[in-house]
DNA sequence: ATCGCAGTTTATAATGATTCTAAAAAAGTG
DNA sequence: CACTTTTTTAGAATCATTATAAACTGCGAT
């Protein structure tokens, strides 16, 4: 399997269960955005077993804190996660709820002129909503 | 009461409870962010009256939606709130979770080059986290 | 291979922010 | 005041997320 090494590097077992929510995240052509509630669906289908939904959070999580995911701070009921995870920007249409990718080359480069003492930047992101 | 002819204007009857939020968010000298639970905590100290949390909860999308308040797009628990509606900025203090307040003069210009078909921009929020 | 243990999964319960409900109170109108 | 509409309110409901604790599994050591 391609994803053991990926998990034992990281410390986490490759368990089936991690195993098969590897394929769905990661083995695709192109990144994508989603839910929990999205990624279960997923997984259901494109696996067709199913996973307890703590273990999908768990997993999720622990994903997202050794950096295979990023969550997207979005004003929704759910939470979004990002299997993007390097630096980039995004849309958000207000009306179909769905985030957009916008490269940082969409974006111009963003300078952020203040400082606060004591703090560093761990990342900037650019949020633009849409409407029709 | 210089809040009446605010509310009024917006259609919304100057209840006590709402002239009574009006202070504790509008009547300051500097705007500021803030949870439900906060204003609620506020509003009983400054105000030593309690008002119903479904009122809060009520008064704040109320004011959100004639524009008198804006939502923080957060990875929070808690939705924040902000009593400055103009275009600017955030940081985010992961470890105070506190939001700071970023004029648009404190970050370049941010051109958006990519266009989508038949939507157009409504907002354009950077969020710039903060670590030790 | 077997043992033993820490790590993981799971069903289910608990939590907690937010929204809903429907009855009582207050505001606006004349 | 009498009447209508809006607002407030306490409490219940909702629902995404997290906690629990028992069963299970991966894996290194014997
Ligand atoms: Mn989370
Ligand atoms: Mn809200
Ligand atoms: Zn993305
Ligand atoms: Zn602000």
């Amino acid at each position: 399997m391609k994803y053991v090494e990926k998990l034992r590097n990281s410390g986490l077992r490759p368990t089936k269960q991690r195993l098969q929510i590897c394929e769905v995240l990661f083995n695709t052509e192109k990144t994508f955005h989603f839910t929990i509630n999205e990624l279960e669906q997923k997984i259901k289908k494109q696996a067709n077993n199913k996973i307890s939904l703590a273990t999908v959070y768990n997993t999720v999580h622990a994903f997202e804190k050794k950096g295979y995911l990023k969550q997207i701070p979005i004003n929704s009921s759910e939470t979004y996660f990002d299997t993007n995870v390097t630096d980039h920007h995004h849309f958000y249409d207000l009306k179909e709820e769905k985030l957009i990718d916008l490269d940082n080359s969409d974006v111009g480069p963003i300078n952020i002129l203040k400082k606060i003492n004591g703090k560093k930047i761990k990342s900037v992101e650019v949020l633009v909503k849409l409407e029709d």
